[in-house]
DNA sequence: AAAGCGGGGAT
DNA sequence: ATCCCAGCTTT
């Protein structure tokens, strides 16, 4: 007997949520829309769309054989359209290889694309009761917290020690099975999505509270172990204020890319103001170097070197690139990006900006 | 502004 | 077979 899993179950069963619109349901296409709708969205952003798509696509075959664009469509506004093209080519491959019907167990589910081991794992709980362990983030976090597991549990060691006590901790087979694992799957995603949360662990009221090692030696703020923050590569770019009669030269990105479509200040690569200038067709009558700032994307920290240039004689460049100069006063409402527009807004307040 | 996130794709 | 990322959200 697991008091682990008993208490996850009893939990569940009188805390947990019931009534979402796919928990009334055994169908696996209904259970994995909501399952691939979850993994990005809160459930309340979900609703609406999973409802929408039962509708306009009933069953999994429906889904299947409707053009790409219409799903694309349905899916507008949720993001991650890559998992919408999964979901599309999910569906007609459960059409074409599986007659229609979701394959029989989580083993076959996790071969269709857009499904994991743990998703794959979870659609045969809800859907068949299957007796098959859940890994996803909020798991992880909950195991890391309740056995005391150090180390990042991204990393393959760690993981494989989680799917194992996964594995371990699962409600014992019996005649009430499958009915456990609903509870079970459940209420450990509702505990990690509730209690168990990262900043903030409600562990006064958890139903683990009693065997958890992090709240037995007060560890939970430090378990999980946060992944390493890899040193994130460093660029650097110059970057032109050019200013003339009160107005800043401003060109479009390319889309796609960084700040695509959005319009910024001219860069340049070294560190010669003047001759950048020229390239364009500004002759700098003056140019003062700005304070250098620092810019975090996902993949890289950017450091901005920007210049502050008077324009003397001009003779715009047509390079291909868009480009227009924009009144100082107008700074408030121009689509830039967020560092572009506080540096222009920094300068433009102190005065230095006419 | 920084950290988190399941699966796909790259290596 | 293993590592890393894209693209979006929450804190």
């Amino acid at each position: 007997m697991d008091d682990f899993s008993d208490r996850i179950i009893d939990w569940q069963r009188r805390h947990g949520r019931h009534t979402l619109p796919w928990q009334n349901t055994h169908d696996p296409y209904r259970i994995w829309l909501s399952e691939i709708m979850l993994q990005q969205t809160q459930v309340a952003t979900v609703i609406p769309y999973y409802e929408r798509f039962l509708q306009r696509f009933p069953t999994i075959v429906d889904l299947a054989r409707a053009p790409e664009e219409d799903v694309m469509a349905l899916w507008a506004g949720l993001g991650y359209y890559s998992r919408a093209r999964n979901l599309h080519a999910c569906a007609r491959r459960v059409d074409t290889e599986w007659n229609g019907r979701f394959p029989p167990d989580a083993a076959a589910i996790a071969e269709l694309p857009g499904i994991g081991r743990s998703t794959a794992a979870a659609i045969a709980a809800f859907a068949y009761g299957e007796r098959s362990p859940i890994l996803d983030g909020n798991v992880k976090r909950v195991f890391a917290r309740y056995f005391g597991i150090e180390g990042d549990p991204t990393k393959r060691p760690v993981e494989m020690r989680m799917w194992a006590l996964a594995e371990t901790h699962l409600p014992p087979p019996g005649p009430d099975a499958a009915d456990a694992m609903r509870s079970y799957t459940q209420g450990l995603m509702d505990l990690g999505a509730t209690l168990c949360t990262r900043g903030n662990p409600d562990c006064g009221v958890c139903p683990v509270r009693a065997g958890c090692v992090a709240l037995r030696e007060a560890r939970q703020h430090e378990l999980p172990t946060p992944r390493e923050r890899k040193a994130v590569p460093e660029r650097r770019t110059g970057m032109l204020v050019i200013e003339k009669a009160g107005e800043i030269l401003l060109q479009r990105r390319p889309s796609p890319g960084i700040w695509g479509g959005l319009w910024s200040l001219p860069e340049f690569p070294g560190d010669d103001a003047a001759a950048a200038c020229l390239t364009l067709g500004v002759t700098a009558a003056a140019a003062a170097r700005l304070p250098t700032f620092s810019h975090g994307f996902t993949h890289f920290k950017l450091h901005i070197e920007p210049w502050h240039v008077q324009a003397g004689a001009l003779a715009l460049r047509d390079d291909g690139v868009p480009q227009i100069w924009l009144p100082a006063g107008e700074l408030e409402g121009a689509a830039l990006p967020a560092p572009v527009k506080k540096l222009l807004q920094g300068l433009f307040r102190r005065g230095e900006l006419l």
